[in-house]
DNA sequence: TTGGAAAGTCAACAAAGCTGACTTAAAATT
DNA sequence: AATTTTAAGTCAGCTTTGTTGACTTTCCAA
């Protein structure tokens, strides 16, 4: 019944019992359940405010990023400027966010979380870091590199950067 | 500008600095953006057949799970029932699923794939399995283990079990 | 035999994504 | 100077996937 077979031998004859279909199945099943439980803690804050996962993708991005243009958190989230527009407009109308117009360039806006943004941007990023911690501590340092590893690998190398930018200067 | 101090100490003293404020934010930013890339390709083939990712889960957990009920199908994915049968419907409306009312327990319905449904399955997981092979590949079997550890720690307790059921046998 | 659990249906709605067409303003290029 | 391109934003309309609440049908079990 358990297929041990498939992908688990390479073609240099190493054992590779980590990639067998069994393996692989039970990876995805992983990674659909943590991803759960990574988004859970925010998802019931923002319910609270009466926001959804999108609102708090762009805060915590804007956070990160002070000044972004929209263009530039476009790429980085990897939606429509409808989609994105619809989630900045109501931030901004509800006071979370600011944009300001480009001095370089007047076409442009940069985004800024007000002093409620940002408190809003702690609460969400604190329940989740508060998960993240707690599975970063019990799994232990050497763990938490091979988490890492494995997920840098899983990105679209095109997204790759922007996941490297955030890095520049930690490491 | 770069915080490194925040958790970065234990209680005890140890230096535990990969539980830095930024380490947790890039492991954050690292999930976001490596699920992006879990669900990308599986994405592109349902779009294809007019379903989205719903229909993917659905149909991974009857896979995995052969004659589930309906009830049991709720609990794994974590959805409401309306919304899992109208995915449920067009799959079976479309011929990929089929129902078998229960023979103990006439109430309940058991899912199943029908060949054309296993042929989907095997298409979607394939695509799915080819990045995260190629990323368990790249990162090695070290890395691998501690990515499921992160994982499993980053589950809800309450789903964890889902999880390794699937895994029973296995190890 | 009656109470309640399991499954399914219907209606109505919301969040968050999408396409396509369009405007305005500013920058860049020809 | 005129034209083209880019950045941002808007409008209309659509899809998927989730939600709540009320309801029926079936049927097991106390």
């Amino acid at each position: 019944m358990v297929d041990r077979t498939t992908t688990a031998i390479g073609t240099g004859g190493e054992s590779l019992l980590f990639l067998t279909d069994d393996q692989l199945r039970s990876g995805i099943e992983a990674m659909f359940f943590a991803y759960r439980g990574f988004t859970a803690d925010p998802d019931r804050i923002l319910q609270h405010y009466g926001y959804g996962r999108a609102h708090h993708r762009a805060v915590h991005f804007i956070k990160r990023n002070p000044g972004t243009t929209v263009t530039n958190l476009l790429n980085i989230l990897g939606v429509t400027k409808q989609s994105l527009n619809r989630v900045l407009r109501t931030l901004m109308h509800d006071g979370w966010v600011e944009s300001r117009v480009g001095i370089k360039d007047k076409r442009t806006r940069h985004l800024y979380l007000t002093d409620k943004g940002t408190a809003l941007e702690r609460d969400l990023s604190e329940a989740q870091k508060r998960r993240v911690r707690n599975a970063f501590r019990t799994a232990g340092p050497e763990a938490v590199a091979g988490f890492r590893k494995v997920l840098e690998h899983m990105m679209d190398p095109d997204l790759r950067h922007h996941y490297h930018a955030t890095l520049e200067g930690t490491r």
